[in-house]
DNA sequence: CGATTCCATAAAGATTTCATAAAGACGAAA
DNA sequence: TTTCGTCTTTATGAAATCTTTATGGAATCG
């Protein structure tokens, strides 16, 4: 379930905010609506919203200015709706920092369409994609594995072989199991060089490899992750 | 001395081609131009352009499904040119990933002004646009790397590969994605060229090219820019 | 307990991957 | 057209990694 996306809306007409509210809801948007340009700011400021419209023609202050003052601290789409249909107003609002122009009356399918694409472009990839036990981390994202913080230089067969345990921590799996995922269906069930990467890995990251205490051999079986807390 | 933004143009009228390039390379563009859908994906791939213009009616193929072809592995901004003001036809160039959508006539300075706020933006989410580590540093605003605050000399791709690293620092790219990052879809899987240009550059920003401290190679897999204080 | 199987490690050989130079191809600008 | 800068390809030796082999120690089982 995901949360939903906040959408301020600076109006001075009643009229224009209720229409906006209802159409944004109905797209399952959370409205937070304000009437003049300083409550708008204050909005903007608090409600951590992830996109403003601005009607331009407000009644205490000029809507470029708000532009202007939320781009000194916010880089969220800002989406200006206008009764004037001025190339200069256009090119004014755009060059202050907006990210779309819309002419009244706009057409509410293709104000959905743009706050969509407005809040895709913010929207970019940002997810972390960690796991850890003990002082060992990896970072599937950066493709890296952190020991106290302190980063392990692996071969490329380290780290896939590294990464499977991760992605299993608790379980054993099996050699025929391991000799697959990393060396495909192909690979022989000599299980022979999974050893010599296991003793490898162990070096990079067990504190004493006589005794590991993050990977544990299951004699017969095959090799497990273990959590330390 | 900073590097012109490319900007693709794909439209089947000659007549629409020649007003856009004049425009736009008054605003000191380099423009490249496409007459049909297979060309303009092509140039999009090659020319490395910082924005795509794309005439929704084109001779050989549907204009959306250009949109659809060119999201699966690039987000650089596409504006839409139509003919046709339908609410339809904004909607579905939108949602598939396109980033405004102008109507034919348009205005002149407001394409300039929607072209400066979608290149803007791309070159904003790294927040701020200068990133530096060590005694290197990139502005992508300017498009200008410097090494000790003296400028260095990088032809289009080595700059676009180092933006890259740049902003992808500490990660681990894999040869596939830079190759597709930055030569498009349908380059070969062969990293070869990719090693003569990390040569190049680190020729260029590493103090010592036979242990370099920014650009590190991981070997089968790819290459790391790496944060150095 | 033996005997047997399984495991850990070192080290040598085989293979893959990398760095670099240099030559050819290509395209933009004079 | 020619020139120049850039991109692409090819070739070569070096470096890193993977695979195999060998040896001794540990675990398992009758």
């Amino acid at each position: 379930m995901s949360v939903k996306n906040t959408i301020v809306v600076i109006d001075d007409e009643a009229q224009i905010r209720k229409v906006l509210s209802i159409t944004l809801e109905a797209s399952d948007y959370k409205v937070v609506e304000a009437d003049c340009a300083k409550d708008g700011i204050l909005q903007a400021a608090t409600a951590h919203p992830q996109l403003v419209i601005l009607d331009i023609g407000l009644p205490d202050r000029d809507g470029f200015s708000v532009i202007k003052e939320l781009r000194t601290w916010t880089s969220i789409p800002i989406i200006i709706l206008s009764v004037r249909n001025s190339e200069e107003d256009i090119v004014k609002a755009l060059d202050l920092g907006a990210d779309d122009y819309l002419t009244k009356p706009f057409n509410s399918s293709e104000l959905l369409a743009r706050i969509r694409a407005s809040i895709r472009r913010t929207q970019q990839p940002s997810e972390e994609n960690v796991i850890s036990t003990g002082d060992l981390k990896i970072d599937y994202s950066s493709r890296v594995v952190t020991k106290n913080k302190k980063e392990i230089k692996l071969t490329n067969t380290e780290y896939l072989l590294l990464a499977l345990l991760f992605k299993n921590m608790g379980k054993v799996l099996t050699h025929g199991f391991i000799l697959r995922e990393i060396w495909g269906p192909s690979s022989t069930e000599n299980s022979q060089y999974l050893r010599v990467f296991i003793g490898q890995i162990r070096k990079k990251i067990e504190d004493d490899h006589a005794d590991p205490k993050y990977i544990t051999t299951e004699s017969g079986v095959g090799y497990r992750m273990r959590f330390v807390k």
